[in-house]
RNA sequence: GGAGAGAUGGCUGAGCGGUUGAAAGCACCGGUCUUGAAAACCGGCAAAGGGGCAACUCUUUCCUGGGUUCGAAUCCCAGUCUCUCCGCCA
């Protein structure tokens, strides 16, 4: 949510910034509406102190104006409200401000290559991609996932299953053990207040599955990501300066409708309903985002270190960024059958950005009320981790070489192959 | 699902129609003392919004939304959440 007295006071910057994230909207309306509102909360509370005046008085012969009064407050503070709502609307559905060094673009293209890691093997035969290589297994079923369930859904069997597993606890095990993160099991469900808090609503919301609640004042979604919930662990409470920071870490199913994207990464488990994803969400002191962006990007990429990947990390452009990043890093992992990197992990600072949403709040060293910092990332999404191991490890008769690191947590085995 | 109890500032907790934005304690910040710290003592300390160059000032807010009243944290109605007991159940 943005600070409507920032935009008063630096409107042509916030204009920039906004069309720089791909918006088109005619802002010169929020200009229009502020000032409108601030003239009838002017009226308004002229009138309240006058009324007060009364009442205070406890004169007799004012009580009948005082009545009045209070049904012209009334008017008033309904236009008010109706101006208020207006512009809420509007700023509420506009995408963080991108930091200085973030590249312009429309779209990926504009992404900033920062630096590529680890060696791409050389296949000496045609690599397969993990839905061939899985299905040859008979390790992957996509065509009975949709007489279950729909498209976009997977069963996993077997040692698979227990490479997924695995790759889950590696991660978090990672995370605990050497990056400092706590770990949460956290709900699966977050009510409204929550997902407007990290910036799904109002915007995206069609990009949601919500469950059906007979109560319909009471709205609940299944999680997109954990950073929702892990996020607004935060929501609505003042956090004390020496419990900062806070860094946790979640591995959860998340569910996306993945609306938009028909047609787009049809086959495999590339873009699935529901995914396992390991979540990296840090809350901290507004001025140590930046830091903490380097040090979450280094604790997502380390996985892809210990499992010997290749990947790469990208600086993204602001036409590339999520909703309430000020600034994100990619990391996009090897896949051969593709010949590309894909994306495996999103690390994003978002500033005071969700805090204002979510009236998430800390003291300062000057004991002042400020708003905290919020950065999550994935560290690493578990699909597409499975999907680059399976690629990247596999052999020429179809089997899949485990990552010594992960051995440990699948009884030692060593290779998966066809039973 | 049935029966109760509750929701007040960062926290604990008083107040139950009119100088109550709200006692007290804790936490926090500043100071005195101390070689330093602790303790003790003194002082400060809610948020959001409006107006003002500023000092400052005004409005709103005691779970949420309605209502009664000149006036509501306090009274009435509806809802949400939390806790306790009973039932059912992983």
């Amino acid at each position: 949510m943005h600070n409507i007295k920032d935009i008063r006071n630096n409107f042509d910057v916030f204009k920039s910034k906004i069309k720089s994230r791909n918006v088109n909207f005619k802002l010169d309306i929020i200009i229009d509406l502020d000032l409108k509102n601030r003239k009838l909360i002017k009226e308004k509370e002229s009138l309240e102190n006058k009324k007060k005046e009364i009442s205070k008085s406890r004169d007799k012969t004012l009580f009948v104006k005082s009545k009045e009064m209070s049904k012209k407050i009334d008017k008033i503070a309904k236009d008010q409200l109706i101006v208020k709502k207006e512009l809420d609307e509007i700023l509420s559905s506009l995408p963080n401000l991108p930091l200085d060094d973030v590249p312009l673009g429309i779209d990926e293209k504009s992404n900033k290559e920062i630096k590529k890691y680890g060696e791409i093997k050389k296949f000496d035969f045609n690599p397969k991609s993990h839905y061939e290589i899985g299905e040859n297994l008979k390790m992957l079923d996509f065509d009975l996932a949709s007489i279950t369930t729909g498209s976009r859904f997977v069963f996993v069997y077997d040692k698979l299953a227990l490479l997924e597993r695995a790759i889950s606890n590696f991660m978090i095990d990672t995370h605990t053990q050497l990056n400092g993160y706590k770990e949460i099991s956290p709900p699966l469900m977050a009510n409204l207040g929550s997902m407007y808090g990290t910036g799904q609503l109002p915007k995206f919301e069609n990009d949601q599955f919500e469950i059906k609640i007979e109560n319909k004042n009471e709205r609940k979604f299944l999680i997109p990501t954990a950073e929702v919930i892990l996020t607004n662990m935060v929501k609505d409470t003042m956090v004390n300066l020496k419990n900062l920071p806070i860094r946790v870490v979640a591995s959860t199913p998340c569910f996306r409708k993945e609306a938009g994207s028909y047609g787009k990464d049809t086959k495999g488990m590339i873009r699935q309903h529901q995914f396992y994803k390991v979540e990296l969400v840090s809350i901290v002191e507004n001025s140590k985002c930046l830091d903490e962006l380097e040090r979450m990007t280094k604790s997502a990429s380390m996985i892809l270190d210990k499992l010997k990947l290749p990947y790469r990390k990208v600086l993204l452009s602001t036409g590339d960024m999520g909703f309430s990043a000020e600034k994100t890093y990619d990391i996009e992992v090897w896949l051969p059958s593709e010949k590309k990197y894909r994306e495996i992990s999103s690390c994003s600072s978002c500033g005071t950005f969700q805090a204002r949403r979510m009236k998430a709040r800390y003291k300062n060293k000057e004991n002042e009320t400020v708003f905290l910092g919020t950065l999550n990332g994935s560290g690493l999404a578990v699909g597409r981790t499975l999907i680059s191991i399976m690629e990247n490890y596999q052999t020429k008769d179809g089997s899949i070489i485990i990552p010594e690191v992960l051995r440990p947590y699948m009884n030692n085995l060593d290779k998966i192959q066809k039973n």
